[in-house]
DNA sequence: CTAGGGCTTCCACTGCGCTGGAAGGTCAAG
DNA sequence: CTTGACCTTCCAGCGCAGTGGAAGCCCTAG
């Protein structure tokens, strides 16, 4: 099968699929005399794999790193777990962050209604912003 | 003051502070007969409100075009509100997001319990990642 | 006079996952 | 023979908020 098919089939484009085989989650193929890579049926599996590893928030070089285990040291369920475990902690600071800083936004909105536009000095640009009602250190996003 | 000044008072680098003023976030300063960079009080109050806006979730561009409708058309209090109106509505929905994510990879954690790893197929890479136990669309990072 | 610390400019690079385009080769249909 | 779809490679750029480094000027202390 050649790059196009596979791509339809994988719902991906072909530049898509040349950079997956770059970043190293897909094997090089074989090729044709014309020079075409001729893809088999594993490669719709191997995509199929980065697909619903991407969906459950994996980088491509952390689903490279996967693959690279898979081929050297056999099932890598031990690794995946961990990456997983990781991933998991680092939403859950994700979303505590992002819980906070929408919590900053709505008291900064809330506190607009009781400010008085005359009040407003230029120098300050605009006094809705107050860096004494936003407790967020980064918005690491 | 100089810049080295300045960035010690407000707690950046001289670095952040001339892109600050490239990215139109901080004004051009006077020059001293030798070039260097003179700031005014100003500056430490711009600095301030920049570094407010950010910590509240707008990006240099918004803060730039805030600071833009301050100086053409007086207080930009209602753009400032709808601005944070969008931030909030954003910040919803990642968290919606987010939490989503979050729960299928603790469903795939809890189901990879029951896996036995020699049913394992190479051709999949790993079984404990699996397409139809993720239900995201792509994890819009 | 020299060393140093601070300042100037400009250009490139970081991470991430692609995407776009140029210049050219291959193949089947008309 | 030509057209057009498909393929190849390589190089560049996106967005975002900076960071790093080179080459060179300014100023003060020793």
């Amino acid at each position: 099968m050649r790059i196009g098919q596979l791509a339809a089939r994988a719902g991906l484009t072909t530049k898509t699929i040349r950079f997956y085989e770059s970043a190293g989650v897909l094997p090089a193929p074989a090729r044709c005399p014309s020079g075409y890579r001729d893809y088999d049926e594993g490669a719709v599996d191997r995509l199929a794999f980065v697909k619903a590893a991407q969906a459950a928030g994996l980088s491509l070089a952390e689903i490279r790193e996967i693959i690279t285990v898979r081929a050297s040291s056999g099932a890598p369920c031990q690794h995946v777990l961990t990456l997983l475990d990781s991933h998991a902690a680092d939403l859950d600071r994700r979303i505590a962050e992002l819980t906070a800083l929408r919590a900053d936004v709505e008291r900064l909105r809330s506190r607009a209604g009781t400010l008085d536009p005359a009040t407003c000095d230029p120098a300050v640009v605009c006094q809705v912003i107050q860096a004494d009602v936003v407790t967020q250190p980064v918005p690491t996003t």
